[in-house]
DNA sequence: AAAATAAACAACCGCCGTCAG
DNA sequence: CCTGACGGCGGTTGTTTATTT
């Protein structure tokens, strides 16, 4: 399942890029590139550390997972009451969002909120009536270019508190939740590149 | 116990704004 | 001034994992 050795690598260098989940070993690479180098410059960073990836991906994959100061998994009730309260008032401003969750990715608020909320919300948003008789089961999300409704950057208008209801009734995950590793956890792969110190 | 279905998650894609050459 | 590389962002999809039937 590996396609990549048998083309004829006729034209140029076929510029292998490797895509899909990232191997422990890329990751390796990675962790211990930066720590060595710093960051900066994805696509150079990308060709210099050796790996078969773009410069987008490496930035994803340290931003999101690799970075040691990234949380990830059992989001607190805490920070899922922040959540629906910044996306309240901002919409799909992920990167926004994150900002005010320490440790915490656009891509994992994002996820969370998909996946978690998003259908809560939609039972609980209950307006049978209201003289809109088309669409009312809409992710009121995607329209996501109606949210500019900003004025600098701490507090912004539009508080529908449309969630104000919604926040009570939520099953809320429990905060203490098996905090159980995967696989070798980034702590781990921090420990192993410092065998590795250029 | 197995199959089907749903949920969660990781990563990619295209678009856009910025900036250097 | 124009052009292209780069990085950031949000939407979306593919795959894995959990839950239900």
């Amino acid at each position: 399942m590996d396609k990549k050795g048998g083309s004829s690598s006729s034209s140029s260098q076929e510029v292998e890029v490797r895509k899909g989940p990232w191997t422990m070993e890329e990751d390796l690479i990675l962790i211990n590139y930066i720590a060595n180098h710093g960051e900066g410059v994805w696509n150079t960073l990308a060709r210099s550390a050796g790996l078969k990836r773009t410069g987008k991906s490496c930035r994803l994959r340290w931003l999101n997972y690799l970075r040691p100061d990234v949380r990830r998994g059992n989001i607190t009730p805490e920070e899922q009451l922040l959540i629906m309260e910044l996306h309240a008032r901002w919409g799909n401003r992920w990167s926004k969002i994150a900002k005010h969750l320490p440790g915490r990715t656009d891509n994992e608020i994002k996820n969370y909120w998909r996946t978690r909320i998003q259908k809560h919300i939609k039972q609980a948003e209950p307006y049978p009536r209201q003289n809109n008789p088309h669409e009312l089961n809409h992710n009121e999300a995607t329209s996501t270019s109606n949210n500019i409704y900003e004025v600098g950057d701490g507090m912004e208008v539009y508080s529908p508190s449309s969630y104000a209801g919604t926040l009570e009734a939520f099953p809320v995950p429990l905060p203490t939740e098996s905090n159980e590793n995967f696989w070798p956890s980034v702590e781990d792969l921090w420990s192993m590149q410092l065998l590795n110190n250029d």
